[in-house]
DNA sequence: ACATTAATTGTGT
DNA sequence: ACACAATTAATGT
């Protein structure tokens, strides 16, 4: 299915396991900006994300979002495992960030998975492990942190989740992850190029001299 | 090559 | 937050 499979979910080892899913799992291409799940939708299938890269948004009625965290290759959208097992509308909304490669797997094999297979709920409780940890960076960033040293957070782990140096983003984007308005982004990025790090562009936010 | 337009970024209040 | 100015990139002629 995918050659590079065992590398990518190390934890699946059981050859049974490997094979249900090739039996059951189909691949998928989506394109950036490709929405995934919405606001109050239901899902259908869990993704396991081979290439690419998709972020997690909070978003409320108003049309305001928030940044949660990034899900990578190797990893799963771990809200949609815990909603789609008891059918409960979304809280949250993905959105494919860079294009990506998934292989979608039916819910209906979830609960018989976790019983049947010990690699398949480590897969599960790990990613889960790993997410929360990732959601707790980000609440003490916003509880806890002023929105220029968020934004610098931002813009690292938004590098390194990218794997890039110069970031292509306008601050238009930027502010809408961050939850804050267009003006106060511009401002505070034109503080962080005062003051060395990095390099503003039409587009594009060089951050090499910060990694 | 130049003019026009749209999008992005900057700034004052 | 809003209004507007300035700059840059994209597109048409």
């Amino acid at each position: 299915m995918i050659n590079d499979f065992k590398t990518l979910f190390p934890d699946f080892n059981s050859a049974e396991l490997f094979k249900e899913i090739n039996n059951v799992a189909s691949t998928r291409e989506f394109v950036t900006d490709e929405v995934l799940i919405d606001l109050g939708g239901y899902i259908k299938t869990i993704p396991l994300i081979v290439s690419g890269l998709v972020k997690i948004v909070k978003e409320d009625n108003d049309g305001n979002e928030l940044l949660m965290y990034y899900l990578a290759p190797g990893q799963t959208c771990t809200v949609s495992l815990t909603c789609c097992m008891s059918q409960q509308k979304s809280e949250i909304k993905a959105v494919v960030e860079e294009d990506a490669k998934m292989i979608m797997v039916p819910i209906k094999y979830m609960d018989e998975w976790m019983i049947k297979y010990k690699d398949w709920r480590k897969f599960v409780m790990n990613n889960y492990r790993t997410r929360f940890e990732d959601l707790f960076q980000t609440i003490d960033s916003i509880a806890f942190h002023k929105l220029d040293e968020r934004l610098l957070t931002y813009l690292k782990t938004k590098a390194k989740a990218k794997k890039v140096t110069i970031l292509k983003a306008t601050h238009k984007e930027i502010a809408y992850d961050l939850n804050s308005s267009r003006e106060v982004v511009s401002r505070l990025l034109k503080q962080l190029e005062k003051q060395g790090g990095i390099e503003l562009g039409r587009n594009m936010i060089d951050l090499s001299k910060l990694l």
